[in-house]
This record gives C-alpha cells, structure tokens and sequence, in this order.
RNA sequence: AGGGGUAUAGCUCAGUUGGUAGAGCAUCGGUCUCCAAAACCGAGGGUCGUGGGUUCGAGUCCCUCUGCCCCUG
C-alpha cells in the first residue's frame, strides 16, 4: 500500500529519503524499492539492526536483499564495540557525501531526531565514570546523582527516569560542564527535514500486530533460535545488544526458564509494545513527515 | 448421581470481625538531545456468575439456579 503511494509520485531522485516507520511495517521494502527504482544506497537508522549477531532477530536485510543495492550501516558492529547516536551520526556523515540521494530507513525515532534537528558533539564517557555511575546508581538510586547536578540541566531532565539523571551527571562528571549548557550549543543539522524527502509509515494498528505475530513464527522458523543460541556463551544481561526484541525471551527459554510457547509470547507481546511507543514518537514528533499508510 | 471447592477489571488474584471494591500484568495516552528494540510518567476500566432472603447497610451471611474444578460412586 505505502509502495504504491510511492510509486505513484516517486520522490525527487536527487535528494534523500528518510523513510521511518514502526518495527515490521515494511520499510526495508520500500527502501529497498526506492534504491532499485532510483538508484540510492540503503542506509540504516535502526538502533539494533547494527549488531552483528542478530541477523533474524533484528530483521535484518537478508543477504537476497542486500545483493539488489548496496546496504550499510547493518550488521556492523560487534558486541563488544561501543555504539551510540553519536556513532551513528558520525558514521553517516561520509556516507551522504559519498551518496547524496541514500535512503536512510530505521525505526529508531532519536537517530531521525539527531540527524535532522541536530546533535551536540559531548565527549564520551570513559569507562571508569561509567562504571562509577553504575556502580552508585546501583548502591544509593538516582536521587544522589540527582542532588550534584547543575540547577540548569536539573531542571531540564525528566528527574523521574534514572537512566536521564544517570547521562546528566556523567556529562557534567566527564566535561565538567553541565549537559543543558552543552544542549543549548547543538549544531545545526547534518540534513534540515527540508531538504529531504521524509516519509513516515503509519499502518493501521492491527494490520501491524498480526504483521508482527507472524513475522516472529518467521523468525523463529528460519532459526532465531540458533542466533540466541550462539550468543548465549556470551549473554551479558544489561548490554546494548541483548536488548533485542526477542533475544532476552529466546535466552530465557534456552537456559530452562520458560517454555518456547511462553518465549514467543513474551517476545510478540514486547515487539507490539515496542510499535505501539514508534507510534507515539512518530505521531507526536514527525508531524512536518509525510505520512504513508 | 452424591460430597467438597470455586465464581470479583481483558488476564492472574487481594478484599480484615457485613459499611457501595484494590494490586500486578494487559490496554490506552504521554515524555524522551548519545546504552533509545533503552529508560520513564500518566489514565481509563468492574451492575463483585444468576435470582431471592436477612440487615439501616452484603463482594463479605443464608437459600435457589448456572458454570468450572476436585473427590466418591
């Protein structure tokens, strides 16, 4: 259905696409459609589909895909690699030189947030200060970290989201600077939404859960279970990547915890709430998009 | 068929000695400028299986019926 809208009245050929839309929605096809049709590169904007070991699991472009026009950004970072937006923005930065027309697809609402409104460059954490964080996060909760920040960005954060006090106060800990100080410096954007074309895929709510229902069979037949497998010598509860939609239920089931049945379950249930916060992003925030059913 | 148990929100269950119902999960809405498939905030929803009775007042006590579960035949 969105395919046809497109085809109907095909984007300008020279600028990029920006094609978001909820997990299962069909964006990888269209993409791929509009890089076939039109000659662009497909570049990713999907937090987890970066990761090496989750090819199924993150619906990843299969390789019959991917030999049709060029993919990148999928599948290339390991799990022991760090990986951010910021890595993100950067890592596409050469990409748009080299190709000006790529459509950039993913679900990830932030990745579409830094690249078309803009994301301050702040230096990394080092691992001591995380470590450090996580370790009096874990030892006296958020309010004690909540208590050094500076009264600006205290103000700023949503004080109720340990995750938000725990970024705030690494910044200032590590730059010396507080984070509200560094937002208010934010560059302009790598591509204003302007000068794009900017597609969002809104299906109907029910057309996509049962999307989702069956795409997890699918996944589960063409041997998702073999992927948690051989990442379950390396399962490292609270890593980026094991937070996959899906690996954590599969791995829970491998290790004897609960039943297959449950596991895919468990794992449909999240992947239609995990669609049900996309829509919330895309609804409230990409209002100047164009909207595909 | 007889005996026992049970019936409260979409689901699993709490509901003290009778004072017009709560939780978790789900659902829905929202937040989100660097772990974002993350991490959070909020809201709606129940004629307490049916019909009667006792009582000033019943989810709570009594009886009827119905459904389900267990035991015995």
């Amino acid at each position: 259905m969105a395919l046809r809208h497109v085809q109907a009245s095909p984007p300008d050929a020279t600028r990029p696409v920006l094609l978001a839309g909820p997990t299962a929605s069909g964006k990888s096809a269209l993409a791929l459609w509009l890089a076939r049709a039109q000659g662009r590169v497909v570049v990713n904007a999907d937090a987890l589909q970066v990761y090496d070991m989750w090819r199924i699991l993150s619906a990843r472009p299969a390789p019959h895909d991917t030999t049709q026009a060029p993919h990148i950004l999928y599948g290339c970072v390991g799990r022991n690699q760090h990986w951010s937006v910021g890595h993100w923005l950067r890592a596409l930065g050469p990409v748009l030189q080299q190709h000006p027309n790529a459509v950039i697809v993913g679900g990830t609402g932030l990745y579409f947030r830094a690249l078309t409104e803009g994301l301050v460059e702040i230096p990394p954490t080092p691992a001591s200060i995380r470590a450090l964080a996580d370790q009096r996060m874990a030892d006296h909760g958020a309010a004690t970290l909540l208590d050094e920040l500076d009264d600006a960005t205290a103000a700023r954060i949503d004080r109720a989201n340990p995750a938000r006090i725990q970024r705030a106060w690494e910044v200032l800990r590590t730059t010396g600077r507080g984070l509200a100080s560094w937002q208010d410096q934010t560059p302009p954007p790598l591509l204003a939404l302007h000068s794009t074309t900017p597609y969002v895929l809104r299906p109907p709510k029910d057309w996509l859960n049962a999307r989702i229902d069956s795409r997890f069979d699918t996944m589960i037949a063409a041997g998702a279970l073999d992927e948690a497998r051989a990442a379950l010598p390396h399962w490292t509860p609270g890593a980026p990547w094991t937070k996959a939609i899906g690996a954590p239920e599969l791995v829970a089931h491998l290790q004897g915890h609960i039943s297959l049945p449950d596991a895919v379950e468990a794992a449909k249930l999240a992947t239609r709430q995990y669609a049900k916060r996309q829509r919330t992003w895309f609804r409230n925030r990409m209002q100047g998009w164009i909207s595909l059913p």
